[in-house]
RNA sequence: GGCGACGUGGCCAAGCUGGCAAGGCAAGGGUCUGCAAAACCCUCAUCACGGGUUCGAAUCCCGUCGUCGCCUCCA
């Protein structure tokens, strides 16, 4: 009974060991804030939330750092086409993406440092790389010294003679060698920049990461975690940066989740396929999202499309009809019936552990989820009282938030509760005198204003859509 | 071109340290019902293709085809 983890660094499925005795140390890669987020984005995080929260469902203390890239290139690019304060904007879309975290009930980091808070780290980090030899200086800019790091390569599996050949991006004279990367750039004029022992800077992509992981949670973490695109080049040099200082292992497990597939395609800007978190939103509860999510391998591409979005409402509809209260008039479901209900309940969450340890197979535990929600339903349709539902309804609702699901409809507020009960009652008295014609146009506007009635011979219930 | 992942019913997919092919959606039939909806019951696959290993393979090995990712900013 022990969770397995597929670890990107050997390409096997290993035991999963933390570092201290239930302590997990995770980092996840973060977004870049110089534009809105889109769903490819919302996948990540779901993912490491989901892994995060059965972490801790399975007692772990998880000490959570994701980050967010608020100095980089593009910003500045962004800013200065919107004729904007590439802080500023920055500081708007990271907010903006707190936002979007929180309505995909995604759980908050433990910290969630930002490059330009760490700016001293970060230039510490770079001095210790240059005096242990790892580093150079060129003008104002440093470099890491790539064939110096003997492991280079080990996550992504390349060895650094092949690379040699495929760098064909502009090959700047000054770099020793072209696999090297930047560390530190100068300032252009115009460009955010802070004082360095190398002149006016900032700080390149890789070592950001590096520094703000080791500041925030150590030498040595458990799980470094990011989409797939990221093992090379950027979590290869995090590791070249951070062992080189260190002189110790970086991350026991590199974890990345699979790219988001919009008509067969990676979704990315680049591509210009986007659908942003907040367009999203705006169309689908949160839970179906997270629900195509779950669905899915992490480690898969995940098909994105209005179908499969809309095989996720229904599925996600499937789950709550599992929560669905006893039918008017239940009196009781047979001995057997409640017999099941508490076998099935044993079953699903040792069905649901075994699945989740094993690398967090959450299409597998969603399958013993959607079994258990058959059980109470036939139970439920047998007569089974509230009560007698109560022990399975609770592990249905205790799972399903495992995963990270609400299952609610986001009615907050009972308030029409009385009226509506009215409406209903008066309806079922219509019903008695088979005035269908009133009744049916009872039924069918309280659906317009999100309320599903449905009847049966004992009576009707409602509920919120 | 190099490295890697994947290819399971109409769709999304689990299973892949070998031994009767989960689950969801859709579809068809039925129960219930004034109608509708919901719920319940039943039906619906030999796992890209070709070889091999084995008593036995979706699961292991080789080859072919196809899809995708990385090699450049990217979750």
């Amino acid at each position: 009974m022990s969770i397995r983890v597929y670890n990107t660094l050997t390409h096997k499925k290993e035991p999963f060991k933390t570092i201290e005795d239930k302590k997990v140390r995770l980092y996840v890669c973060g977004p870049t804030v110089y534009d809105n987020a889109h769903v490819g984005h919302a996948m990540s995080t779901l993912v490491f939330d989901i892994i995060r929260r059965y972490l801790e469902y399975r007692g772990y203390q998880v000490q959570h750092v994701m980050n967010y890239t608020d100095v980089d290139d593009k910003i500045i690019r962004r800013a200065n086409a919107l004729g904007k304060d590439p802080q500023q904007l920055a500081q708007t879309y990271i907010d903006k993406y707190d936002q979007h975290l929180s309505d995909l009930n995604i759980l908050p980091a433990t910290f969630k440092p930002r490059a330009t808070g760490e700016m001293q780290n970060i230039i510490d980090f770079v001095q210790d790389l240059i005096e242990k030899g790892f580093a150079y200086v060129v003008d104002g800019d440093v470099y890491y010294r790539v064939r110096k790091f003997e492991p280079y390569g080990k996550l992504s599996h390349r060895n650094v003679d092949e690379m040699r050949s495929g760098a064909r991006i502009d090959v700047d004279e000054r770099k020793e060698d072209p696999l090297d990367f930047a560390l530190w750039k100068a300032a252009k004029p115009g460009e955010p920049s802070w004082h360095s022992p190398w002149g006016e800077g900032r700080p390149g992509w890789h070592i950001e990461c590096s520094a703000m992981s080791m500041a925030h949670l150590g030498d040595q973490i458990d799980i470094h975690g990011g989409g797939n695109d990221l093992v090379f080049p950027h979590h290869e040099n995090e590791i070249a940066q951070s062992e080189a200082l260190t002189g110790r292992e970086f991350a026991t497990y590199w974890m990345h989740n699979g790219m988001l597939q919009l008509s067969g395609e990676k979704m990315s800007k680049s591509v210009g396929n986007l659908i942003t978190i907040e367009d999203f939103l705006k169309d689908h509860p949160a839970d179906v999202l997270r629900l195509m999510v779950l669905n899915s391998g992490y480690r898969s591409p995940l098909t994105f499309n209005d179908e499969v979005i809309e095989q996720a409402h229904k599925a996600l509809e499937r789950l709550q009809s599992g929560l669905k209260p006893d039918l008017p008039g239940a009196e009781g479901a047979p001995a057997e019936d409640i017999t099941a209900l508490s076998d099935q309940c044993k079953a699903t969450r040792s069905g649901f552990e075994t699945c989740m340890d094993d690398d967090f197979n959450s299409a597998g535990a969603l399958g013993n989820l959607f079994e258990l929600v058959r059980v109470i339903n036939q139970a439920r349709a047998n007569g089974a009282t509230l009560q007698q539902l109560d022990e399975a309804q609770a592990l249905l609702r205790e799972l399903s938030s495992v995963l990270g699901l609400r299952l609610e409809n986001g009615q907050t507020s009972h308030a029409a509760d009385a009226f509506i009960n009215l409406l209903v009652e008066l309806r079922t008295e219509l019903r008695a005198k088979k005035e269908w014609e009133l009744s049916d146009r009872i039924r069918d506007q309280l659906l317009e204003l999100g309320v599903v009635v449905e009847d049966s011979v004992k009576g009707s219930t409602w509920y919120w859509q």
